[in-house]
DNA sequence: GTCTATACTACGATAGAC
DNA sequence: GTCTATCGTAGTATAGAC
């Protein structure tokens, strides 16, 4: 499928060179077809740039899916460690997605977003964020009887920023730790030393 | 002075737009001064790019010298308590940074850089990263002695996403919590958490 | 649906006046 | 040191053949 080919080149063409610096002659040349048929099926850059977002929204949301169904179950029904052993998993699997270099170009593509955000942001807001920030916040709930929503809320911004670190921060990271790339024992080591940090954090004893 | 005028709008504009995105034209402009002033001062694009990333450096070890030297000399010369306090005001500090409008484009420029490093990231390590690394592991293993180097770096590494997270999701967090910017109590709310799960991570009995 | 050809704009670099 | 003028290149968009 051309257009799907397209999305996936422009996923990580936008990723590397943002919006303005990625080049439609590029994507098209990358993907094995002339520029005119992103015109063709998205309308132009920007529309090609808006269901590369839509994409990445679905793909997160089919992998985080699983964790995340989990967890909110068992953040309505369960007990509280089971709570806190759903939501170590969604984090884990947060941190393997921040790690793997499969979904590096999806990782750059929303941080951008983030710096500043347009129409996209929208749409991967509503199209998997939300829906992850439901799941801690009702997990959270369950773990931290003694904290109130607003304090719960900032409690999973900061968690999920151990997460985003990995991916955001590669360059440092790679540097600090000595390493080339975070192959599997470098990964192993940060996501022990995640789980023991949130482990602690949220283990703490309500009041 | 023009050169630096035109310093401090290429730091907005690159941190904005990227490397690509910016264009010199609108720089000058944006700056009150012609397009060859930027080749005259700087000898073209790429040298304006890395007089901005060395004077974000130079800002920020401005900013955050005091309160690393503190701990440094903490972290060489003093107790165990003393050493958490003054790595928790040095992640304080960062916390800040990362709040302040002030500061926003030197984030939105380095997290760029960090996205696909160049020689600017280079110069940003060496300027003032390496230095913040230096402080934390000195911090980090006077305070968690149980723990080998590599772990002590994982867990600074952790730590400083908590800071990170305010700057790079900056567009989830407001959603999150529901507020348009991240105003005064809004702050004193995540830096307490901040705080508190900080302390959590740090003053776990060493085994 | 996909291609080629082309129109139009904006970019960075540079030369030369002041 | 700062300006204007200009060159060559690369960008997006679009028209029209197949």
């Amino acid at each position: 499928m051309t257009s799907q080919t397209l999305i996936d080149t422009a996923i990580e063409q936008f990723g590397r060179h943002g919006f303005e610096g990625a080049s439609t002659r590029e994507i098209a040349r990358a993907s094995g077809t002339a520029m005119s048929s992103i015109t063709y099926h998205f309308g132009g850059k920007q529309g090609l740039y808006l269901a590369a977002a839509d994409h990445i929204a679905a793909s997160v949301k089919t992998i985080q899916g699983p964790a995340l169904e989990a967890a909110r179950r068992v953040a309505e029904n369960g007990t509280r460690d089971q709570a806190i052993e759903a939501l170590l998993a969604v984090l884990d699997g947060f941190a393997l997605m921040m790690i793997s270099p499969q979904t590096e170009a999806w990782a750059l593509f929303i941080t951008r977003e983030q710096q500043n955000p347009t129409e996209a942001f929208d749409r991967l807001y509503t199209g998997v964020m939300q829906g992850v920030v439901e799941v801690f916040v009702a997990a959270l709930a369950r773990i931290r009887t003694d904290l109130p929503g607003d304090e719960v809320r900032a409690m999973g911004i900061l968690l999920f920023g151990q997460c985003l670190v990995l991916r955001v921060c590669r360059a440092a990271v790679t540097r600090i730790l000595s390493v080339e790339t975070i192959d599997a024992p470098t990964a192993t080591l940060l996501r022990a030393r995640l789980r023991a940090n949130a482990l602690c954090i949220l283990s703490e004893n309500p009041a």
